[in-house]
DNA sequence: ACCTGAACACCGTTCAAGT
DNA sequence: ACCTGAACACCGTTCAAGT
């Protein structure tokens, strides 16, 4: 069931986020794409230059969908919210955390730096301790999308962590009780825990110079 | 110049990380990588299921790079040092990073992670903040250096900065300054500064139950 | 047991030709 | 200005045949 109607770039790049989200990012090839639009493959090259610059508009497009800053919070409360609403994105399109940093950031990716540094900017923080801050952050969001997304590959995730239990029990037992923490789903608030702890070093560290 | 003499996978692995280091990870094909090792194509499926088990391989030969913990040390200093190893092994193989997550963890990584929860549950804190502990240095480490090599793209990533800088200080200056705060240098040390902001806020989390 | 040529079913992209 | 078929130079992998 081709979408009809007249190719754009934003039904293109629409899309290629559609087809990715349920197929993953192996199965985007320009032939299909193009077939999913009911148009030819080389259609596609009148509003993209090449498959890498549909990949950065796809980006593109994730970094829209995250909610702008509250003005009128608390500027900590801000980023604490705005990184939340990375990680929501990210984990909507569990394709996108491990291409993030694979090209050139975007105007829409870039605004989002630029935000959170407005935000850091507006608390207290030195700028040195703002700086170091705002790596904190987009570290924390990024580093902890991709280790949660890593875990839940597959059509069946719990499977998925129960088989590489099994398999690792004999050697490495912590892991696997580690693992059993998270099927138990006690650690669901362990992304909102560490973001806290490294807003609340962040002021500690400013207090000491 | 192709090597010569028997094939098996560790050439094959070894040969891989030499290619992708230094032509990127676009650049391995099992066609390229046959022509370097002085085989046929077909030949390597003597010894590699198929590419997706080789870039596991591959991933397993960096995690063997990675300095095994010293028992006798502090065991917050212990985690210090391995994240620090784990960066350093992880910038020596820029491609690295962004596959980190992407298959089941083998022998070698799985090991790493149950050294890493060893030296954790050596410490005092509770298992409930070594929980979040393990995640936090990891996602720490992963989120960085995926950070600093998305920055060092490119033959000439000074001249990548710049050129980004220039394009985007009109409309973001906050970004364009901390940029210029990269290129002046003196960041260098923001990777243990965030490191030690997490440990030392573990420690604080654990004191206030 | 290990190797390999030919073949199959794909890719991204160039180019020239259409409207 | 936008579309597209044919073609080019690639892929990963199957299979049957070699040693």
């Amino acid at each position: 069931m081709p979408d009809r109607g007249p190719l754009n770039r934003d039904r293109i790049v629409a899309a290629a986020v559609a087809l990715v989200d349920t197929d993953g990012v192996d199965a985007l090839s320009m032939r299909t794409l193009a077939g999913r639009l009911g148009c030819a493959p080389m259609s596609l090259y009148n509003h993209v230059a090449d498959k890498d610059e549909l990949l950065t508009a796809m980006l593109e497009a994730i970094a829209d969908e995250i909610e702008p800053p509250e003005p009128d919070r608390e500027p900590l409360d801000a980023i604490r919210a705005r990184a939340i609403s990375t990680r929501d994105a990210l984990a909507r399109h569990p394709w996108a955390a491990e291409l993030w940093q694979r090209s050139v950031p975007g105007p829409a990716r870039t605004r989002l730096m630029e935000e959170l540094l407005e935000m850091l900017a507006r608390t207290d923080l030195s700028p040195r301790v703002a700086h170091h801050g705002f790596h904190a952050v987009n570290n924390h969001v990024l580093g902890y999308t991709l280790q949660e997304l890593g875990m839940n590959m597959g059509d069946d995730p719990e499977k998925t962590a129960r088989d590489f239990q099994d398999a690792i029990v004999a050697d490495f037992p912590l892991m696997a009780a580690h693992i059993q923490q998270h099927l138990d789903g006690d650690t669901s608030r362990t992304f909102e825990l560490v973001l806290d702890l490294i807003l609340e070093g962040l002021a500690r560290l400013d207090r000491e110079g």
